[in-house]
DNA sequence: TAAAAAACACACCAAAAGGTCAAGTTTTTG
DNA sequence: CAAAAACTTGACCTTTTGGTGTGTTTTTTA
């Protein structure tokens, strides 16, 4: 096998540029919005190139959610039995707080596809997502049972970790306009982090 | 003037049934997806009577979002000095609430256009949404300078009411899927209301 | 009741955009 | 080094779609 392989670089650079490109067009012009001449031109390459490395539209929209998930899947942390309901969900604030503040593209283009019925996520909620639920929603019940951590709801407070950290990516323009503010910071993500961190922990009388 | 005005009648409802159709078409397709044959079609028009009402199909999005604007502010609720940190957040958050399960489509609006970068609701956002924020803020700094409540930054505790209810209606999709059920029930209002009641008096040290 | 105003609707047009083709160039392979 | 494979790209085609133009019908007005 050939070391020098300079083909295979210019094509996983080429395609990393396109997927970069179309993430962009797609959160600022929808699926439908989006050119694949605009994403070509963003990526610094002719369309028909473009339409070289994908078949087509639907094609590129696949791969960027597909990346999207990749990252979902490696940000979201782990909540462990051995860590206690305390530092469980301490580390599940920080991890999910994280990834919104380094990566609001991947939320965005996640949220926009469920607000939209989910139509390419189907399966990943349906299999995915609902195991991952359960089996977490099972540890907290397992605190919960031995008189670790107050009787809350485990589901629904799943959801609210999500919700409350996702919203600090997906509706940046709003919360950066109301505190005229340009860009976030490093020192929000801590911040953040332990604003939530705080009352979750009240609220779950683990504090 | 005359009473029996059938014109004005058959316009008022015209034009409703344009928006109702304009919405779900909207949600779904996203603002460049959405074709105005199919809003006609949905809406039981030709087309080219739905550009009789409105010039084009910007103009559709202009009178979709005016009007979840609106819908918005009738549902907020209020932040009232006189009814102390405890009732006022129970209000507020059951306000939210209530309005993510009566009215998701127009919190799906809200939350594509913010995600989108806020392109036509940026003044709204700087002036009107900016203010309420200050101005709530400072009734919640109030009590937390009287005693009457614990020392969390007011305007995250806004951001973080505002996220956890409106994710009932923005991701009603995924929640449905992993609880795998079809359809919210009566019961999940007063559901959720309570679950996030409980948990965020609770970390406000208000329980 | 007749003229004016409003509503309706078919047919059409021009621009935009997804996608194909075919003719090249570069890189890899044996 | 020559054949094959991979990549590049401008030109082109077809469909979709926002929007218009024009003529007809219905409603209001005086």
């Amino acid at each position: 096998m050939k070391k020098n392989n300079k083909t295979q670089k210019v094509r996983t650079l080429s395609i990393d540029k396109i997927l970069t490109a179309a993430q962009d067009e797609f959160i600022l012009q929808g699926y439908k919005g989006a050119t694949v001449q605009s994403i070509a031109d963003n990526a610094g390459l002719p369309k028909a190139n473009v339409l070289y490395y994908f078949k087509n539209k639907e094609n590129i929209y696949h791969a960027v959610l597909e990346k999207t998930l990749n990252m979902w899947d490696e940000g979201i942390g782990d909540i462990l039995p051995e860590d206690g309901p305390k530092l469980a969900i301490e580390k599940f604030i920080r991890a999910k707080v994280t990834m919104s503040f380094n990566n609001p593209k991947a939320s965005k283009i996640y949220a926009m596809e469920i607000i939209q019925g989910a139509q390419h996520l189907k399966d990943f909620a349906r299999t995915y997502l609902r195991q991952w639920v359960r089996e977490k929603s099972k540890v907290f019940q397992r605190w919960i049972d031995n008189g670790e951590m107050h009787a809350v709801d485990p589901v629904n407070l799943i959801f609210l970790i999500w919700s409350s950290t996702q919203h600090y990516a997906d509706f940046d323009n709003q919360i950066l306009t109301i505190m005229n503010r340009a860009d976030y910071e490093n020192e929000d993500i801590e911040h953040i982090t332990n604003f939530l961190t705080d009352i979750i922990l009240r609220g779950c009388k683990l504090k």
